[in-house]
DNA sequence: TCTTAATTACGAAAATATTCGTAGAAAGAT
DNA sequence: ATCTTTCTACGAATATTTTCGTAATTAAGA
């Protein structure tokens, strides 16, 4: 799953691989159905955009049979390290902590999921000494 | 600045927005310089972005002068908290907590901020109550 | 005044992303 | 064996975003 020379996906594609990272090997068919649950998308769309994304590299294809089989190339901890890079930069300036922020802010949290984020500060602050 | 229905700027009107908020009323030459600091970027280019913002409204002008003067229509911290919330579905599937992790995890973070993210979390523990 | 430089308006080209139609091959059904 | 369905390949239409050239106008300078 090494990624470093792929460029980024589009939302369309970002799209299929989320799909493809929640269900892991898929057809068309599939990723198709998939979509069509929230909006409506023609078959050979998304055949297309599969086939594009076989070309980037951002996906693998198992032609032995008829119905090809994809799966994702990239990972999604990585694509997703490089998209916030790129959201940061354009949206906050670079400044992950105003984005932190913002997201804690905006959004509802869990007692369960705060205390993990304490956790996460406390062990950034003992690498810190 | 009330947005409700204006529509979220492209990456090219986002990086002009950035400016028009760091440095407030602007002509497009200054814009333009400000662009060109970084990549070259034709005046005619720019000006147009800046109509197209225009009949957005996600700028305002002031045309009394021959030389028209820009300013953001929009304000930073709403416009970043609907991109957050587009980037959010569609990059970490609506999990701000994923996104937070990330964000702390990647990016160097100083003792100051941490403290900051600490206060936020008090904030948000005592209202939980 | 005449020339030059700077500015706006506007249309259209170029680049990128998305959608779809058609053809042909393969598999399954009758 | 023939018909029907499903699939891939591929080109092209459509939509969106970005870039730029040209013309007209205004302001400033010689």
């Amino acid at each position: 799953m090494n990624n470093s020379k792929v460029p980024q996906p589009t939302d369309s594609e970002l799209e299929i691989l989320q799909l493809l990272w929640q269900n892991g090997e898929c057809t068309v068919r599939q990723i198709n159905d998939l979509l069509n649950e929230k909006r409506e998308v023609g078959y050979t769309t998304t055949l297309k955009l599969m086939q594009i994304m076989l070309e980037k590299q951002l996906v693998n294809r198992n032609a032995n049979q008829r119905t090809h089989i994809y799966s994702a190339a990239v990972s999604e901890g990585a694509t997703q390290k490089k998209l916030l890079q790129k959201f940061l930069d354009s949206t906050f300036r670079g400044s992950s902590m105003k984005l932190v922020m913002q997201a804690l802010g905006n959004h509802e949290t869990t007692k369960e999921e705060l205390e993990e984020i304490k956790d996460l500060i406390k062990k950034i602050e003992t690498e810190q000494q």
